[in-house]
DNA sequence: TGTATCCATTGACAATCATCACTTCAATCG
DNA sequence: CGATTGAAGTGATGATTGTCAATGGATACA
């Protein structure tokens, strides 16, 4: 990418100095990035994703057995995948009778997105 | 959450029928879904979303030496987790003399920033 | 040539993960 | 009640992960 990096004149230093400043990096980052980084990490198995993009289209209406049919997983595994993202606050999940309807938590990812912008 | 689901009338639905009407979900979708997966699976974890941060505000002109004492890893752990951010596509690094900068490839993380928005 | 420095790689280990077959739970319906 | 159905839980298994100590490779300098 040939990034010009316009450093101060690191070569030839003196020894036993050290070679950079260092970056200063506030502790307050540190619980945000905890929390962002539990949001990827959910995210971050194409089943989960295609779930949420699903579940975002249909918000509030897509019942689980909607939903297996359109992996190549089992049930379980399914069900499994949707708690996680359950665990990491993304969706939660309703019951009506014998069906769960699940849908994306609002705001869930908005702290992650404006990161990412 | 009390999202009105505003359902067909499935309960009670005759025995045998299909419960729900299945998703269209289309194929293309697939590969974005891996490519944003694998961008949000590398930044699921703490240290390597900060790192990403850290390098985002000090584009090209951070060198492996200064982010090492800004987390409580060992050096070879951090190496770790840049070869992962390089794996996935997010960083990239130049070798100048002993040194090596790691900075951000641009619009790596374009593609999920814009579908989490 | 030899030594010091920066960074990556290796090997090992415990922990977590994705997946399945099987089972259980809860709610509906006959 | 008993049977059925949708979805979650269990237990097991093979793969991946995060971490470190130890090592290796490359560069700079004396």
């Amino acid at each position: 990418m040939a990034v010009d990096l316009e450093l101060t004149p690191k070569q030839k230093r003196p020894v036993g100095e050290p070679c950079c400043q260092p970056v200063v990096y506030p502790d307050v980052e540190r619980e945000q990035a905890q929390r962002m980084a539990t949001i990827a990490k959910a995210l971050g198995d194409p089943v989960r994703l295609q779930l949420v993009d699903v579940l975002r289209k249909h918000a509030g209406k897509v019942c689980v057995c909607e939903l297996v049919p359109l992996f190549d997983i089992s049930q379980p595994t399914l069900s499994h995948h949707l708690k996680k993202l359950r665990e990491a606050g993304i969706v939660d999940s309703e019951r009506r009778g014998l069906w769960a309807y699940y849908y994306v938590v609002p705001d869930a990812l908005e702290e992650l997105s404006a990161w990412l912008t």
